[in-house]
DNA sequence: AATCACCGCAACCGCGTACCG
DNA sequence: ACGGTACGCGGTTGCGGTGAT
């Protein structure tokens, strides 16, 4: 639908925020929260877009932020999670408390990508994933792959395609191994994909933000293809 | 000491979509 | 069912800081 006007408004300030804007946002929010963002600047008495006050509270004024480096292990789950997740960075914050998805985004593009290529993962993080493998007590889609789109059926919604993943571990072990137990992409595969979806979006249910959340946490939705699919009895843990 | 280039981070922009009347 | 509004997300930009020359 249309885009929301935002800063062009006249009048509106741009730029970096000023310590004295910062103090009436957080108090306004501490005293009334933040339900309609909106409305937020307006009420506060802040010449800022409500957009612009989000983002200012979520990327640095939240209580809940933790500052400085990232760890070893911090910087490990994010190179876990973008070769599941790919550039999903909220989703990535949601596994990694007190960050924020434009902090991760911003570390990526700065540190992490450079690092990419000498990346080894630490011994918990691998002996986690192997664990994860051995519990599930069979060749499983391997969850470090980074999800490809994979096309779907012809005839099917672009809404399924979207969603619709396979892993590359999972193409090559495909190729590589006969005794692959992989459930074979067919047409029924298909349609059980939009059984589970229908599922799905009634386990949503009217609390939208439930179900938004477990997708924000990423591939829950290709997690319960290979789910109705006989595979992956649990989710990984970070 | 001055200039330049690079880096890191905060903020903005524009799109997709959920929600509501 | 439809259209408008608000929100959240990912990509991009711009500026200040810092190191190199």
């Amino acid at each position: 639908m249309g885009r929301a006007p935002c800063c062009e408004k006249m009048g509106l300030k741009k730029g970096p925020w000023t310590t004295e804007e910062d103090q009436v946002l957080i108090s306004y929010i501490q005293q009334h929260g933040h339900a309609n963002w909106r409305a937020l600047p307006k009420q506060a008495g802040l010449l800022r877009c409500g957009k612009s006050c989000r983002l200012r509270w979520a990327n640095y004024l939240r209580p809940d932020i933790k500052r400085g480096n990232f760890t070893k292990e911090e910087e490990d789950t994010i190179f876990q999670l973008h070769e599941m997740l790919g550039n999903r960075w909220s989703a990535m914050a949601a596994k990694l408390p007190g960050r924020t998805d434009n902090e991760i985004k911003n570390v990526w593009h700065t540190h992490l990508k450079k690092k990419l290529k000498n990346y080894q993962p630490s011994s918990q993080v691998v002996t986690k994933q192997q664990s994860m493998i051995k519990s599930n007590g069979h060749k499983n889609p391997d969850f470090s792959a980074r999800p490809e789109v994979c096309g779907p059926p012809q005839g099917s919604s672009s809404e399924l395609s979207s969603v619709t993943v396979m892993t590359t571990a999972v193409k090559q072990e495909q190729m590589d191994s006969s005794e692959s137990t992989f459930p074979e992409i067919d047409e029924s595969f298909w349609t059980q994909a939009e059984d589970s979806k229908m599922e799905f979006s009634e386990f949503r249910g009217p609390n939208d933000k439930l179900g938004c959340q477990m997708i924000e946490d990423g591939m829950d939705f290709w997690y319960n293809l290979f789910i109705r699919a006989g595979e992956l009895p649990e989710l990984p843990e970070f």
